[in-house]
DNA sequence: GTGAAAGCGCTAACAC
DNA sequence: GTGTTAGCGCTTTCAC
């Protein structure tokens, strides 16, 4: 490889040329800018990004950390944020965590080696998180897609999850539901769906109803099949209503629904969250709450650039959700479905309570 | 932030010594050890990986360059990626391009400037690429997924998308279905779509069965409402059988067909390729070609590592596809549906042949 | 306009 | 075992 030394001898001037032209800073002369043009074509010689960052002490580089690429909600998080840091010159390094705690720190450690401007991330509990708490440290600009922290310091982007929570609820209450349940991740490893369920919970507690069963999956185990037959079959009155903590659950959600031989939304209503595209190409049409994903990817990386610029930028940004209706959901049509048929459902399997 | 110097300083030790601690290169005494260790913990010292990289001239990072995040085939294969690259400590550049050849390019140009290690790519067409040219020139390692590259020497981890298309044509044909037809995006965005194609033609040819009609759609276009209206509307007989170059897309078709009026499979049936996991929870199910994204990527991964740490790789592996018959695909039932309603076409729509 | 030279933070001979 | 020092490829004063 050629360097910036063998263009300049080449072109028979000073190095120090050769970086004035490539940066455009400073003037120099047209005659010997073309000879420099030309030693630079025949060297086919490209920058090293590498010297010239070790040298002005930034990289044009953000890092990138999400809970899990094969979410299209957080992937496409991550074309919202290709597109805008593309446009604004910047290069992205990139870490999926997988839900892990531990990961995610391992994560930004490295990325925080590799000298990147700014992050942009997505982390388990934004509450107690020793990642943020390092960054803060540390003073390198970050901005928090999806995450809702209290914390009015920590820059972010957002969107009102208590109250889409609290709108999911309403949705399934004004269809007349009254016995509804939440299912959800590990509620952990996401704060947002804590929230939803906070105003999920508040809607249902408002009216009087009975507060929303919860049954709370973990992202490996996935099991939801033994775990809805459970509430279904248990001793308290079924749920007609379901709200799921994002629609990847809610899509497997209706599937066990389908194996335990409950129709959708006949006997049982599902609204989702996030509103990813599939949903309403699903059958029945997923009803969800929508994030608008790419746009938090954009703003966020906005946001961040336009900080390393030295632009006052605002803490926190509330980006709209809104609720998309899909067939998933429908007016309750028997309050009580215990005396449904039960397909297959041995006592036995029953979790202890 | 604290630099090696001033480790080496704290512990009163030259920076030769904080060094090789770090890379447990070389002897250094256990007492001496502790004074460094206590140096870093008291400096929070982490080390700058610009200056190791510029040293060292290696960034163990490698570049990912793909069409498309927000399909979840190109996603599962970065969620391989990075499981493998992980772990074996190597980061990530990221860059999508939206089949933009040019952007190909940018990028590609881009992650070289960062001295990346080594690059896995999927370009849109490998047997005229500068981006491959220009690869090979620097003798940058790399590996090629989802591409299926007539040249030997060009290090690809695939599956054979010839046979698949054929088989694709097979299940089809076995099914009864004669005339058929096959959805695509850009096939110069596609080699694959191209080979997929050649396969399934290949089948139906050799059965002496009429040639596939072919719609070839834009990506960003997607006006595949209008474009099969118009071939299930024309003059020749309509195809019962559709074959979609990748699931995505099929689910657009499928969606489309409904708009029409047409039931899937009944009226027509229809299969997808890739295999993404949404494809199981549609109602049908959908009828595609199973292609092992996260391994794809995976194996990619270990395989430029591999080259990277000096081992023998092989040029090429394939990996195996599998037929997955989904609900969307069934017999034929009425050979000429030409007669069935037409809820909306009128005849001005029809783009001129 | 242009050049000389001092760094940026690290590794790796090479001495001792 | 440990220290000295010359780079790695670039930018950026400071002279001229």
């Amino acid at each position: 490889m050629a360097t910036i030394r063998d263009v300049a001898q080449r072109a028979g001037v000073s190095v120090a040329t050769v970086s004035r032209l490539l940066n455009g800073t400073g003037k120099v002369r047209e005659k010997t800018a073309e000879r420099v043009h030309k030693a630079i074509r025949d060297l086919s010689f490209r920058p090293n990004a590498l010297g010239r960052s070790l040298s002005t002490s930034q990289t044009q580089s953000i890092g990138v950390v999400i809970p899990s690429m094969s979410n299209p909600v957080f992937a496409d998080a991550v074309a919202g944020i290709n597109d805008e840091a593309r446009t604004r010159g910047y290069t992205l390094m990139f870490t999926s965590t997988d839900y892990d705690r531990d990961e995610e720190l391992r994560a930004v450690s490295n990325l925080l080696d590799y000298q990147v401007d700014g992050l942009i991330l997505t982390v388990a509990d934004p509450e107690h998180s020793p990642v943020l708490d390092m960054l803060d440290e540390t003073g390198l600009p970050y901005v928090l897609i999806y995450n809702q922290p209290t914390d009015e310091k920590r820059p972010t982007v957002t969107i009102e999850n208590v109250a889409a929570g609290r709108e999911a609820a309403d949705a399934l209450a004004g269809l007349g539901h009254v016995h509804t349940g939440m299912v959800s991740g590990l509620f952990a490893a996401s704060d947002r769906a804590k929230a939803r369920r906070e105003g999920f919970e508040l809607s249902m507690a408002r009216r009087g109803y009975p507060a929303p069963m919860i049954v709370e999956v973990d992202y490996v185990d996935l099991d939801v099949h033994t775990r809805l037959a459970a509430i279904l079959d248990g001793p308290d009155p079924a749920p007609t209503g379901l709200f799921c903590s994002n629609d990847l659950l809610a899509i497997s959600v209706i599937g066990a629904l389908r194996q335990l031989g409950r129709k959708v939304p006949k006997d049982i209503s599902v609204i989702g969250f996030d509103g990813i595209a599939v949903g309403t190409h699903l059958h029945p049409t997923l009803a969800t709450v929508v994030q608008p994903s790419r746009e938090m990817g954009q703003t966020a990386t906005r946001l961040l650039l336009d900080r390393l610029a030295g632009k006052e930028t605002p803490a926190k940004v509330i980006l709209p959700h809104t609720l998309r209706l899909g067939e998933s959901v429908g007016p309750v049509t028997k309050q009580s479905p215990t005396d449904l048929q039960e397909p297959f459902q041995p006592a036995h399997r029953r979790p202890a309570s």
